[in-house]
DNA sequence: CTACTTTATAAAGCTGTTTTAGTAAAGTGT
DNA sequence: ACACTTTACTAAAACAGCTTTATAAAGTAG
């Protein structure tokens, strides 16, 4: 029970935000046309784009076309009313984004994280690009609302902590959103690069309009990243999605992890140890009893999932895209209900879009405030 | 973008729904402690509690006790203002249930499915037995506002149809609630029985409070209902937590569905064939090796969805409640997140439960239309 | 030029909310 | 018993935001 009452105040509010969101996602319109989408009257309409102007949200941008009357005065959404930074930490490399309000990227960076992947000096590293990013890019006056940062690694979001990334040095309960936030200035979220990926997969990439699906990282490690219901699903511990644990040979459930049985062990760049490793780390040829290994797991994640479509990302994935016909293969004839598999249209900066998305999903609950200032 | 935009009218609206829920949950109130609760003004509790008795959904009832001043007159929610019916059809029993607003029990039926399963006896026996509970135990006066029957087999909730309910003869796509609906007069929802008793058991059940949790049936069939983020988890084809599809033996990963390899041939009560079956039914005795099959199945559910908890029901794990120490040992060592797994707390009433939940749920968002009448 | 259409604003009225003030009914203290 | 305080509720007035109706402005079509 979350919803709050109403009053003549709140009722504005709700409205404004209303025919913010018609005004982004149908760009420019008349006053008229906003009446029509919102049912609103007109002279409500008026008033509320007469506040959304002078609190710069939005912009007049010209005259339309007449269609038999007085030409409209059309509204636009003001992409400058400020920026959003997407910052992704990688296994060896470190992308950036400045985007604007409607998710347009602006500038980009990419560097390499360099030797020294330890916390503190990969972080520093990361808050000066931000830093250099904003200052050489940035237009005067248009603040930055929100910057999310993606980590290799199981992190908690609300504690803004990356739990453990095994690809990078000594990451092992990391407050990594209270250093970029001392380094910044202002406020940071860390989130995991998996999750991210799947969201901005499912917003710019192959499965747009999808109400649920999964995206399965096949990379340095090995990560799914499940949207349900438009929304990303991170788990009770934020475990979900840590695919590199699945066990698809019973009979081997007693094995140290890393060691055969698991699934991470199988599908990778590395040849095989068999002393007990860190998770995320996967090795061995993609050979076929990989591939079998591999999608009998997709298959398990189709049965309890059930998602609208399955989409392999990271760069074993776009280096070896015919795998997705062997995969299928298997993964059907285990789950009759085994969706579609794509491979993902985003690539490496798939994070990235996701991260601008969850900035500006961010931005869109900070609205209010702005409103009524 | 689902909200619509608000004025006067819809202002009352939404502020009478907030009272009516605070008063439902929070038991009998005075309007002081509404408004306290609602952050409304008194005189706006006021005019909308006039509203709510006006149309009985709360009543007066009585004074409550002085803290220093005027006696507060208490308003509390009248469950008689409707009635709902819960029913479910199982692999041998047929239970139903006749619920009020709160959803206590008013009545409660069980009778043997009998020996013709066919959808249109079967269904028939059903509406038979609905409406002589509705008759003899349902108060003068007092509609039915939501009826729900749980079927045991695959469920398309929007169209109705039960898909396949392998334990029931000939049950393929048989369109269940039109059948109902015809029989009955009243619409009719039909879902999944392991859904229902999932909802059940996060509603009264084992795990109240809880966001997230998994229930697995063992029973004449198995199968997983998912709620996540207080919500049933259904899938895009209805098919999620079809747990019997579940492999964990990848090199049997080409063999017919039925045979060796898939979970569902080892956990259950009936001697094991060896040509192709139909789904949710299960063979052979609880050994060891099925009871490790069922574990390592249970861990890549706790990874996939890290869920807060687990929880085992139906005939199988109430009568043996033992396993549950096996599958954590053996769940816990493959899934290092491996939630607590628990026992059923409703047993066979689960989808019961479960069943008047959702219809509780219907008939809210159902209410508006009783409020502007 | 006239008739009609479309867009936008102005005036008036309606609804529902809050604030303010007041009444009712109980408890507290001397 | 009496005055005073506390709490519950209601009545009246003021306020805010929405809609309807009317009007102005600016275009198209014949």
């Amino acid at each position: 029970m979350k919803t709050e009452t109403m009053d003549s105040r709140r009722m504005r509010l709700h409205n404004s935000e209303q025919v913010l969101r018609i005004v982004r996602d149908l760009g420019p319109l008349s006053r008229t046309e906003i009446g029509r989408q919102s049912r609103l009257s007109a002279p409500t309409v008026a008033a509320v784009i007469a506040e959304l102007l002078r609190v710069r949200m939005v912009e007049e941008s010209g005259e339309g076309k007449s269609t038999g009357g007085r030409r409209p005065q059309l509204v636009s959404f003001n992409a400058k009313f400020g920026a959003v930074v997407s910052a992704n930490i990688g296994a060896t490399t470190i992308r950036l984004v400045l985007a604007d309000m409607n998710g347009e990227w602006i500038a980009r960076r990419v560097l390499p994280v360099g030797d020294d992947t330890r916390p503190e000096p990969l972080i520093a590293r990361v808050a000066d690009a931000i830093k250099e990013m904003q200052a050489t890019e940035l237009g005067a006056g248009i603040p930055v609302l929100s910057t999310i940062v993606g980590a290799p690694g199981m992190t908690d979001m609300t504690r803004g902590v990356v739990l453990e990334a095994a690809n990078l040095e000594g990451w092992v309960d990391v407050p990594a959103r209270d250093m970029l936030e001392r380094a910044l200035g202002v406020p940071v979220t860390v989130d995991n690069d998996v999750n991210l990926s799947a969201i901005g997969e499912h917003w710019r990439g192959a499965r747009r309009d999808m109400k649920s699906f999964v995206f399965v990282l096949l990379a340095t490690g090995l990560g799914a990243g499940i949207v349900l219901e438009g929304k990303i699903h991170r788990g009770n511990r934020w475990y979900a999605g840590e695919i590199s644990r699945l066990n698809v040979d019973f009979r081997e459930w007693d094995v140290d992890f890393g060691a055969a049985g698991y699934l991470e062990s199988y599908a990778g760049e590395e040849p095989p140890k068999s002393a007990p490793r860190s998770p995320r780390r996967h090795h061995g040829p993609l050979d076929d009893e990989t591939l079998v290994r591999l999608g009998v797991a997709i298959a398990n994640i189709a049965v309890i999932i059930d998602p609208e479509a399955i989409v392999l990302g990271g760069r074993v994935a776009v280096s070896h895209p015919e795998m997705r016909e062997r995969l299928f293969e298997v993964a059907s004839r285990v789950a009759p209900n085994c969706p579609e598999i794509g491979i993902t249209e985003l690539g490496e900066d798939a994070p990235l879009y996701g991260g601008v998305k969850l900035a500006l999903d961010h931005v869109d609950e900070l609205l209010p405030r702005y409103l009524v200032d």
